[in-house]
DNA sequence: ACGGGGTATATGTCTATACATATTATCGTG
DNA sequence: CACGATAATATGTATAGACATATACCCCGT
C-alpha cells in the first residue's frame, strides 16, 4: 500500500510514533468524556482506515490501553471504555528514614527492644502462620529533628528470613535493612486511627487518648510471610498522601 | 521455519499463550530474586532461541513487563530488572455505598445540608482556585446497618461541573452521583487521624475526643478542580486496606 | 415463543521482514 | 593520550499475512 510510504517521510516531523499518537488520541477522548464509560470505541478495522495504518499498530495501542485498564476488549463484541471501577490511588509508603531525610529533616533512630525467641501463639496469629518457629521481635522509635515521628513494632519470621538473625538493628532500622536485603512480592497495608494508650503516649510524647494514625503492614514472598509491622504516628501531625493520575 | 509448526500443534495443550508463558517465566525469576534488581536479562535474540519463537513475540512479553515497570529497556544496552522504587500500594477507595452494600450490610444515606452559593475565601482555598465562582456545599452522613459509618463534607465547583446544579443529592449520595456522571483524570488523597470535636462526635455517635480516620480527597479533570471532599470515619471501627502484588 | 446449532466477526496470537533510532564500542588521527 | 568520526548492535516501530478462539447473532425446527 502506497499510503504507508506517503506517511513514512513526514514521520520525522511527528515526534510521537504512530501507535503512541493513536493511544494518546483515544486516551484523550476517554478522559475528556467524549467517549464515556460503556462507549464502544471503533473496531480495529475502522481505526486502521482512520489512521491509515496496519492492524498490528492499532492493536498495540489498544493493548496498552487495555493493560492500563482504561478499556475492555471482548471478542466478537468490540472494545469498550471501562467504567472507572473504583477510585484507586497509589499510596507510596517509603522507608521512614528516606521519608524523613527527603524532607530535609534530621533522622534519629532508637532501638527500644530486640529479642530473638520462639514464636508464641500471638506471634503466630500476627504473622498468619500455623507452624511456629523462631522470630525476631523489635520495638523502636523514629524521630525527626528530635521530635518523635513514629514508633515501630515488628516481627520478622526467622525461618523465612534467616539473615535477620545476624543483622544489627541497633545501627540500622529494620525497615531499611529489610528493603535492602530481602526481596518481597506482596504486601498488605491496613490503616486505621486509635487513641494513644499509656505506653504509646509516652513514646510519642503525646497525651493519653490523643489520636494516632496506625499503619499495619504484612509482607510476603510468594505466599511465605516475611514480616509484620505496626507503625504508630501522631495523628494530627502526620499525613499520608496518595496521588493518582489517570493514564 | 519448521520449528513453529512443531510447536503449533501441542499448543492446544498449553493453556497460556506463548508470550504469556515468557512473560510469567521472566516475572517469576524477578520476583523470586533469581534475577535481582539491576540484572541484565537475556537479549531478545537469546530469548528467541530459548523459547523458539519470533522476535515480535518476546518483544511483546518484554513490552508488557516494561509497562508494568518491572523491567527497564535501554537501546543498545539491553533489558534490566528494575529496582523496586518504594514500597507502594494501590489503595482502593470505593464509593461508600458500594463499599457498604458489598459487605452485605444495609446502606442508609442522610443529607444534612446542601446549599448552592458563591464561593467564599475558605471555599476557594479548599478547592485551590483563585477565581471564585459558584459552588455546591454538601454535608451528609452514611450509615451501615443503622450505625453511623462516615460523615461527608463536600464542595463541588459548579463552574467545572454545571450538571451538579440539577442533581438531587437528597436521593443519591454526591460521591456516587459524581462517579457516574463526571469523568476525572487526577485525584489526591490525604489520610490522617483526628480527635472528634463536638459536632463530629454527635454525628458519628462517638465520645468527644474519640479517634477518627480522616480522608481528604481532591479531584481534578486536566488541572481543573472538580470537587474536594472530607470523609470522617470512626477510627477504631474502620480500616483502609491496600494490597500490593508485584506484577 | 423458545432453545439449539451454525456462522460471521472482532479480537488474540504469531511469523517473517524491514527499517529507524539510540547508544555503546572501536578505531584512527592530531 | 584525547577526541571525534564511524561502525556495530539492541531495542523500537511498522507492515502484511495467517490462523486461533470466543461469542453475538441469525435462523431454523419444535
Amino acid at each position: 500500500m502506497s499510503l504507508s510510504i506517503d506517511r513514512a517521510k513526514p514521520q520525522a516531523a511527528d515526534k510521537p510514533t504512530l501507535y503512541k499518537q493513536i493511544r494518546l488520541d483515544i486516551e484523550r477522548r476517554i478522559l475528556t468524556g467524549e467517549w464515556p464509560p460503556g462507549h464502544r470505541i471503533p473496531f480495529e478495522h475502522e481505526l486502521m482506515a482512520l489512521y491509515g495504518c496496519s492492524r498490528m499498530t492499532v492493536s498495540k495501542a489498544l493493548s496498552e490501553l487495555a493493560q492500563a485498564d482504561l478499556i475492555e476488549r471482548r471478542r466478537r463484541a468490540g472494545t469498550f471504555v471501562r467504567r472507572p471501577k473504583f477510585l484507586s490511588a497509589v499510596l507510596t509508603i517509603s522507608d521512614i528514614r528516606a521519608e524523613i531525610t527527603a524532607l530535609g529533616r534530621s533522622y534519629f533512630y532508637q532501638l527500644i527492644k530486640c529479642s530473638r525467641r520462639a514464636a508464641n501463639a500471638a506471634d503466630g496469629a500476627r504473622l498468619g502462620v500455623r507452624k511456629t518457629g523462631k522470630v525476631v521481635a523489635i520495638a523502636c522509635r523514629h524521630s525527626a529533628d528530635g521530635v518523635p515521628f513514629a514508633i515501630e513494632d515488628r516481627l520478622i519470621d526467622l525461618d523465612a528470613v534467616p539473615e535477620a538473625a545476624t543483622a544489627d538493628f541497633a545501627i540500622e532500622p529494620p525497615g531499611t535493612w529489610l528493603l535492602d536485603h530481602v526481596p518481597w512480592t506482596e504486601a498488605e497495608h491496613s490503616i486505621s486511627a486509635i487513641a494513644a494508650d499509656e505506653p504509646t503516649a509516652t513514646a510519642l510524647d503525646l497525651a493519653i487518648g490523643a489520636p494516632c494514625l496506625v499503619i499495619e503492614r504484612h509482607t510476603w514472598r510468594s505466599a511465605r510471610t516475611l514480616t509484620a509491622v505496626r507503625l504508630v504516628y501522631p495523628g494530627e501531625s502526620h499525613k499520608l498522601v496518595a496521588r493518582f493520575k489517570g493514564g
